[in-house]
DNA sequence: GTAAAGGCTCACGTCGGTGTCAAGGTCAAG
DNA sequence: CTTGACCTTGACACCGACGTGAGCCTTTAC
């Protein structure tokens, strides 16, 4: 499979499709005339990335989660510790909603 | 009081002072030597900015909203858009909380 | 054979909140 | 008078996830 079809079928632009393969998020075999030929399971691959990154997760952490989540895997102590990132992150992210829907309550109470 | 002072005592940098008011989120008087001179107020006004900050506004919501939780206004419509905003930026953060909550469960149950 | 469509690699632009440096003005203490 | 602390504006630097365009090559379709 070449970028512009596995664009059309993730609905990730071509140029996040490079970016993602140039973080190391996404791996690539080349065809003779250099284009990128993307396996099967780049399609899987894909929608975890993007998944991740709608959670709020840099590229650096899903460099590092990716194949920690794919299958099982000889590190487990990296995994332990991605475990706490993103419990971490998580975690970030609950305070960082709890402190907006107070917010939002203070104004709505305010509005009254 | 000047913006060292200010600076100190929110622990909010000179530069992000200026930036602020830059933004029209922080109103100053200037004494005769041209030096920012801030009320009283200044100190609730900046935790409430970076509290919104926090919590993932961005500065033109914040320019947006501050005006509307301060005090009783004439505009209440305006009021009412914010509201909205606010609850979709809630709903947002919730969102991503939940996605990312179950990729930790699913990393969670896969490390087993 | 030719044009369109798709691929490639640079490489700069964007947004938002700050850091940081440059070049200078102000003011109190020694 | 000088030093040092504090203030001013202006402007460039940074990160992250891309968008966009230039300039060029390859494949596909007519």
């Amino acid at each position: 499979m070449r970028i512009g079809q596995l664009s059309a079928m993730t609905g990730v632009s071509r140029r996040a499709l490079r970016y993602y393969e140039e973080q190391g998020l996404l791996v690539t075999r080349r065809s003779a005339n250099g284009y990128r030929e993307y396996a099967e399971d780049a399609l899987l691959v894909v929608r975890q990335i993007t998944a991740l990154l709608d959670s709020g997760l840099n590229s650096d952490a899903i460099r590092r989660f990716l194949p920690c989540a794919r299958g099982p895997q000889p590190e487990f102590e990296m995994c332990d510790e991605l475990r706490a990132h993103l419990q971490r992150r998580r975690d970030e992210l609950s305070n960082q909603l709890h402190r907006l829907s107070e917010q939002v309550g203070r104004l709505a109470a305010h509005l009254e």
